[in-house]
Parts: C-alpha cells; structure tokens; sequence
DNA sequence: CTCTTACGCTACGAGCCGTAGCGTAACTGC
DNA sequence: GCAGTTACGCTACGGCTCGTAGCGTAAGAG
C-alpha cells in the first residue's frame, strides 16, 4: 500500500501502520470536502495528525497517494452472491457497483484518477490492477455461472470468450459510470432491472 | 463562449475574437502537452501571445476556460447520416464519438472536467448543454429513424420514451467512454459492430 | 474628438509544493 | 545495556502558480 520506498529493511523503527491508515482516510476525507483540484498535501498532513515529511517518505506524488486511497474502498466487494439468474446476477452487480461510486469520496477520486491516468502509464497499471481487474472478475464469474445454468452458450475459441468479456464489461461498467457521474442520476432498483433487461436480451443472441 | 461578464456592452473597444480563438486553441493544445493538472493559467496565456489578465476578464476560473476549450471540439460533429439501418447507425455513433474521444485533447480534459463536476453544480449544467445534450441528440435521431423503419417498437408513453433514450445514451457513451479512457483499447470497427449487434438485439427486445 | 472599454505589462501578496536539516523516538543485533 | 539504523515531528526555505491591482496605450462608438 505504501509503495514510493519498499525496500525489504530489517533494522530500524518499522513505519507506523497507524500512520498509513490515518493517512489514507484523512486523504479520502479531504476528497469528499474540497474535492481533487484543492486537496493539498498539508492538510492531508493536518488531517492524519502526521507531518507532512512523513507523506513524501511513502508517496512520492499526490496521484499516487489518491489512486491507493481510493483503491482501498475497492477491497470490500469483491464477493456476488449467486442470485440464481443472470438477469439478477446483473442488477446484483449494477447495484453493487453504483453503490460504490455512490460514495462521495469515490465519485470524485475515481474520475480524476482515470483523467490523470490518460498521461500516466504508471498511473494506469496501476489503476488496473487495484481496480478494474477487480471489477472484471465479476462479469467472468456472472458469466461463467451463466453458461453453467445453460443461459449463455459457451463461446467457440478462448479469443471470442475474451472478447466477449471485455465487451461486456465495458457496457456494464460503462453505463453504470456514465450514469452516474455524467447524467448524474441515481442508479436504482428500477434501472438496474431495465439495464439488465436489455443487456441479457442481447447476450442471448451473441 | 466568454462566459464571464457578458455585459450587454455597446460602446468602447470591443473584446478580440481573434483572442478568444488563440486562448481556447492553447488551451487545448496545454492540454494534451501538459494535462490538467499541470496547466496553468499563465502558460496558456503566453502560448496564446495574450497577457494573463485578458485570460481572467473572460472566464473566472481554470475549470470554466477548459470546459470551453473542450466544448468547442464537439461542435463540430452533430451531423450522422442515415446509414440505412439501425445496425449501421449505431456503429456509425459510435465511431464518430470514439474518434472524438481519441483525440488526445478529448481524452483528457473531458474525464478532469466531469470529475470537477460531480463536485460543482454550475460546472455539470455546463458540461450537460454543451456536450452532453449534443451528443444525445444523435441517440434520439438514431431511435426515430428505426421507428420509421418499423425496426424498433413506438413507446406507448412519453415517459417511457424518455427513459428509454436516457437508458440508450449511457449504454452506448458509457460503453465508448469506459472501452477508450479505462480499459484503453482502441474502438475499430470490429468492436463498433460487435456493440451494435448487442445493442441492437437488446432493443429489439424492450 | 471625447468617451468608454479592452489590452499588455509589471508588480505584488498569498498559498502550496517538495526538500533539507535537525533532534528525538522506536526497534534490532551485539 | 549500548551502538546502529530507520522513522517521525518540526521548522525553514526557494520556487512556482494564483488571482488582483495599477498604469499607460489601443480601438471602436457617438
């Protein structure tokens, strides 16, 4: 999680985990009430009740220390209980999803993040692999239950079955995202179904 | 498009056009060399051979003169010609706002300026009219043109129409958005007609 | 020709960034 | 214990950007 100097040290006073922790929610607090463009690193330092050095000893940049603040909130979810359809699978994650970008401090973190990510490979591996991928395996396990319940055919060659996957991830996560952050409106039970509807009639057909 | 004090003003100098241009042009091009969080008001008005106070008589802050920088890029493309099909119109949306989207300018500004909205509310009736409106034009065009055709049904209310159109426009530009910004891969025609066909199997359907 | 407004230029206080230097705290190995 | 090593808090600093003020000049309107 503190990843600027990750050398395997051995001697010395060990890095306060407490501080890491008072860190990451001080930042994701600072988020929710001044937004990224006015989020300094001082007062995230005030915050945590830290000194400021001690944000550069493990972050060498504001980008970083917000992608990891962010990617926290990301660890929770990671389980969908099967529902027993893949028309339920989806609104269950639709509404799991939407759920988290519900929170004000991801709404605004998430966006800037993947703004400042279109400039910084870094920034997008690392994106990737605390976020996005994690999403995915969701949709490849929805899938995956759905073809074993006979719903979803099983694709011919491992190239379409990727394609497909990324495919509908990109609308999932895509119309969830677009949704609410650019339309701005509330992702609820009844969108979800709607949502769900008209992607379930498509799949069937691919 | 300088939004800051419009006066009805009749008398005296009157504001350079040529200025506006030079402004929202380095503005963009500040953009793509340096990214949002990098710019600054006083690089842009130097590539824009303008003082820095002419950049602040017009627009108030650094996210209202991007929004406009970003803003004009979208005026261009309103246009889509009937391809014939519902099939063909949605691969053609789609195509047309990828390109846009690829455009390093686009990529970048868009994503930073509708993360700074979901904290200001003046910002994202901004973005809404002057990008976002735009773009669901062509959705509501694309719908009435299948129904002209008898591909798709009429809505039997209003209410109904407009939930399905806003369904509609964040499926599609979620899909492009989230396919080019965060699993940056490119939208080609294959992938254009892969979404079509799922799409449009799926409308076929509601 | 006068009035009015825009422009370029310079200068400025304020705020934030990221780093350096110091003394102190915490933990390890002898 | 004691020395060695690393983390921490604090202070101070140069550098950059912001946004504004003040001035003299440029450009249309009446």
């Amino acid at each position: 999680m503190s990843p600027v100097p990750s050398p395997a040290r051995r001697t010395g006073r060990p890095r306060s985990p407490e501080a890491d922790r008072a860190i990451l929610e001080a930042t994701r607090a600072a988020l929710v009430e001044l937004g990224w463009g006015k989020l300094t690193m001082g007062d995230v330092a005030a915050r945590a009740r830290v000194a400021k050095t001690t944000l550069y000893r493990r972050w060498a940049s504001k980008n970083e220390l917000v992608v990891d603040a962010v990617a926290a909130l990301f660890d929770e979810q990671l389980e969908l209980p099967d529902l027993g359809s893949l028309q339920a699978d989806i609104e269950g994650v639709v509404l799991r999803f939407a759920a988290l970008l519900e929170r004000p401090e991801t709404k605004t973190a998430l966006m800037a993040v993947v703004a400042e990510s279109t400039r910084d490979d870094a920034l997008r591996t690392r994106i990737r692999s605390a976020i996005v991928d994690r999403q995915k395996r969701l949709v490849l396990l929805g899938r995956e239950r759905a073809q074993m319940r006979g719903e979803l055919p099983r694709e011919e060659d491992a190239a379409t079955a990727g394609r497909n996957a990324d495919l509908i991830f990109d609308v999932i996560a895509g119309a969830v995202v677009h949704r609410t952050l650019v339309s701005a409106e509330p992702v609820g039970p009844e969108w979800a179904r709607e949502f769900a509807v008209l992607l379930v009639a498509g799949l069937k057909t691919l």
